[in-house]
DNA sequence: AGTCTGTTTCAAAGCGCTTTGGCTTGGCTT
DNA sequence: AAGCCAAGCCAAAGCGCTTTGAAACAGACT
């Protein structure tokens, strides 16, 4: 059933009909009950294509997918993927995945483009040498980053956690508790996500007075064998009196592998070791499912992709006209990870048997 | 830049310029070189919409994607996604996301299949009153099917992994390491593949003569909590006498939850407790990434993945015309978390004690 | 020279929709 | 009675591609 069909049937124009069903006013309220019921009855849809074609939108959003042999599609993604399609739903588009190896990512962007697919893109996993943004926009593809390049740094419109100050905080909370000795845990540095939590956990360092030394710093993909291998070598290989008394961990899948490591070397949480996770909030993995609820940096991924989906709608419809970029701020929620350094743990230790002779 | 351009650049048809680039062979190969240069150069590419009305393929398979404020994509999702965006790149389709809450997906599959927006579709997570099947057959949308409905059981294409057989051998492999009294801890059962799963483990303790009641069964949503709480009502709440002496758990992330509530109390494995985990093949969970390395029956999800995106492409092009059932097998891989039964145990190390006398 | 065959090209007709511009109609003003 | 306006409808022209059917041309064969 097509256009024309429904329209002989009703004996209308096409015109009329397709009015009838796209809400325009130029048709009688009386017609429009007749032809919404008559599309139903038969079961009616405008073909998407034609559609598209004529009017010259996609109603779609469109995400490269990065693929390949080596490439694992992380948990991050398909949460993001949740929140985007949460609202997706309430504006009615659909959302168009294309798979690129990363040596044709350029290919597939300019392909997307010229063939008028998508209606826009959101752009992820913002890299140091981030080049997509700059060819987007000279493909005149409307987009929004999630996370934020380093150059260009302003002038396009993003949605991105405040990285730093959340590490920042954590460090802070460390500091404050007496650790002088921190290891952070990184994901791969390549990304700027990763340079800004850095640039945090510095800043915080600083602030306190201290060296850069105080903070032994690894970056490696974020996962449970990363995070079980840093941890062991940060604790097993180590000269205990140089060892870090606290740990920042950018993601929960490392911490599995940290706490693994330190269940191993009999090292407990948080008398010999305090951990700050960061907890990107999956449901099927939470920061009170450990054996201590660790004490982590939380920022709904979810959320995110609910955000970025409604605000590149808004692009996307000329709703948002300037490049806003949203940062959102990360909250600190202390659990059971984070304690006194050991020191002054022994400190108060003796503190209270003196006072109890 | 669009074909008449192009043409218009070239004083060439229109026709010629479509055949040359699509490869037929009514063009000469000199004019087709100079054809395919000149698209190069000047970064012509087909709009995607008109072709998609003129040939009436879409180019993509299209998913509907549950969604909703209580859904949670699992990451089952995203792996199975990696490896259809794997494929899916080979051979040119992309991927369309439909948003639809539970209660409106009926209509979304509808529409997808009126609107022509997708070639196919592939459906996931089977139910065991499954009406999608009888619905995309109704509507003439080609799809496939990852994982087995109950009924209708045969006449529809799919690919699944053998479940029954994986949790019989499972099964088996405990039972004859002397474990009486088994637990299973499965997902949730309103899932074909979790009832599949229960046959074959309830076939395994017949065949050994066994009772039902010599199996604790517990379905639940496949999470670590989950995994927790049950692993804590089995054997903190027992009698120790009844307790289970082995765990079969449908998932890895209620295996992590399972392993936190031995810790908690005490249980070590193998040796108070045997553990068999189905594993997916996840990148960022690895059985070997356990306190003790899991036995475990292994299926990467990913490889269902390309190959469904593979079977899917072939249906829709015609190449496959049966409708085939594509069990695949499951290996089980024994790693530490499998041992002989507590009692059993004992009375060897009894003998080993009277031997050494 | 005339016919035939095969190659290469083209004009034009869709694909199914949206949208422009115009046409009727009836009611209202002047 | 003539003129005007808004409401409601329509025919037709796109959107940018593919594909059909026909034409033009060259070379080969009578």
């Amino acid at each position: 059933m097509n256009l024309k069909q429904l329209s002989q049937l009703l004996e209308l124009s096409q015109t009329t009909i397709s009015r009838a069903l796209n809400g325009y006013p130029e048709v009688s309220e009386q017609t429009r009950l007749k032809v919404v019921e008559a599309a139903r009855k038969h079961g009616y849809n405008p073909n998407s294509n034609a559609r598209k074609l004529a009017t010259g939108r996609a109603g779609s959003i469109g995400y490269v997918l990065p693929v390949g042999k080596n490439v694992d599609l992380d948990p991050h993604f398909v949460e993001f993927l949740s929140g985007l399609g949460e609202h997706a739903l309430s504006r009615e588009v659909d959302l168009s995945l294309t798979p690129a190896p990363f040596e044709r990512e350029t290919e597939a962007y300019r392909r997307i483009a010229t063939s008028r697919s998508v209606d826009g893109v959101y752009l992820s996993s913002m890299r140091n040498d981030e080049q997509r943004i700059a060819l987007v926009r000279g493909l005149g593809l409307p987009f929004l980053a999630h996370g934020r390049a380093l150059a260009p740094s302003e002038g396009y419109a993003c949605v991105d956690i405040d990285n730093e100050g959340a590490f920042y905080a954590a460090a802070q909370l460390l500091l404050q508790l007496g650790h002088r000795r921190l290891a952070y845990i990184n994901g791969d540095i390549d990304f700027t996500f990763a340079v800004h939590r850095l640039n945090g956990v510095r800043r915080a360092l600083k602030d306190h007075g201290l060296p850069p030394e105080s903070l032994q710093h690894h970056s490696a993909a974020m996962n449970e064998d990363n995070g079980y291998r840093l941890a062991m070598t940060l604790f097993r290989d180590t000269d205990p009196a140089a060892r870090p008394t606290a740990v920042l961990s950018a993601s929960m899948f490392s911490t599995l592998g940290i706490v693994r490591a330190l269940n191993q070397l009999g090292l407990r949480m948080p008398d010999d070791v305090s951990i700050i996770t960061h907890d990107d909030v999956f449901p099927f993995l939470k920061p009170e499912s450990f054996s201590v609820p660790l004490t982590t940096t939380r920022s709904s991924i979810r959320a995110a992709g609910a955000r970025i989906c409604e605000r590149l709608v808004d692009i996307i419809t000329g709703v948002e006209t300037e490049p806003v970029q949203e940062i959102w701020p990360v909250e600190l929620i202390v659990r059971g990870t984070t304690g006194p350094v050991p020191a002054e743990r022994k400190r108060m230790r003796g503190r209270a048997a003196e006072a109890a002779e």
